[in-house]
DNA sequence: TGTACATCAGTGAACGCGCGTTCACTGATGTAC
DNA sequence: TGTACATCAGTGAACGCGCGTTCACTGATGTAC
């Protein structure tokens, strides 16, 4: 119970890291504020020494997972946009991503909780989308004139296809939605 | 108030109808059942005499929003699989269905909330996806060998795109999501 | 055809529970002397 | 270095509110005579 502006700051760390997990398994309303501060070892009344509400803390568990996707994606120091689609690709499309919504994509578990979302989570979103679709360009940028567009039907289909298999209940169509869509999106950088 | 199985069935199928919408626009937990009822023009407590708790309603609802797709897709007595892959993707991909998540597809309003949803509403969805899939194969079925995939495709691209144009807050960049993907979807056929 | 009774869809108040938020309190740490 | 005090992260009980569900009641309709 130390009181040190560093330990306060891991202490808060620790719960926006919480959130922005649980809330990509469960939805942005799926949580409340008594479990996550269980999970992270405290008692309720304490979460507000941290947060003004719990709509603040859900904004900042929203930016972290976006910073935490990145940082994922960001493998042995490379720049996002320095790692081949087909790497890209194989961690995006995996049984692992498909198994791991706490840990994975924003965008593909949140979908429709953003969209429903506040003016100022929607514009978190659509920067992070648009920096996205520039990124996903970089890597599929063969041929320059077609790059954005390949980088928008790269990003929609990969998002729908982990949507659709996470949906299915059926493990053989969820691989044959994987693979067939990680297929396709490999063999876009040569067109 | 008057009570013959005819007027029961119509009041019953006007709340599920309600629910479909309420629920595609709002998430499966993010209308109360007071509300609905209040939107049928009743009041609470009758809610008992047609469900036996709000889960059922909402089973009901997802079947009826499944249900009321299809028909929207039927157009002029066509069966879906007849209906040209221009044509539906022109529909699918319109700014109309962007706005009106309440009687659009099922699938992109409700993707994340389905895959955490218990196991009879994810077999309920996984029936309809392999309905679908097979229905899309139809439509881009110019080569035998690659409509399955094709179909594959343009599903994940399609609740993909509409997922992501939802959640953006600028219509430009929305549009051209759309508009993308569009072009895209009606090019595989020939393919 | 007219009258008495039974049925049951719908009413609206009440209940219990969970959840976000508040609050008086604690006790470990940092600071002043 | 040692001691007294102030600070404040964290505690845990309590509060208020909304929501799903229950329940005694109503009154319009269908049925029996």
């Amino acid at each position: 119970m130390g009181h040190s502006q560093v330990e306060k700051q891991k202490t808060h760390d620790r719960i926006v890291g919480i959130a922005s997990e649980r809330l990509r398994e469960k939805g942005l309303a799926g949580v409340g504020v008594a479990d996550l501060m269980k999970e992270a070892g405290l008692t309720v009344g304490g979460f507000y020494k941290h947060f003004a509400s719990r709509d603040q803390l859900v904004a900042e568990a929203m930016q972290s997972a976006f910073g935490a996707w990145d940082e994922k994606v960001r493998l042995e120091g490379r720049e996002p946009s320095d790692i081949p689609i087909g790497e890209y690709a194989d961690a995006y499309m995996s049984a692992h991503h498909l198994e791991n919504t706490a840990g994975g994509c924003p965008f593909a578990a949140l979908t429709a909780d953003i969209a429903r979302g506040d003016a100022k989570t929607r514009e978190i979103a659509t920067e992070r989308m648009t920096i996205n679709f520039d990124t996903m360009a970089k890597r599929l940028g063969g041929d320059a004139g077609g790059a954005r567009r390949n980088a928008i039907i790269a990003s929609c289909l990969m998002t729908g296809a982990i949507g659709l298999a996470r949906i299915s209940d059926d493990t053989a169509l969820s691989d044959e939605i994987l693979e067939t869509v990680k297929a396709f999106v490999v063999a876009l950088e040569a067109k």
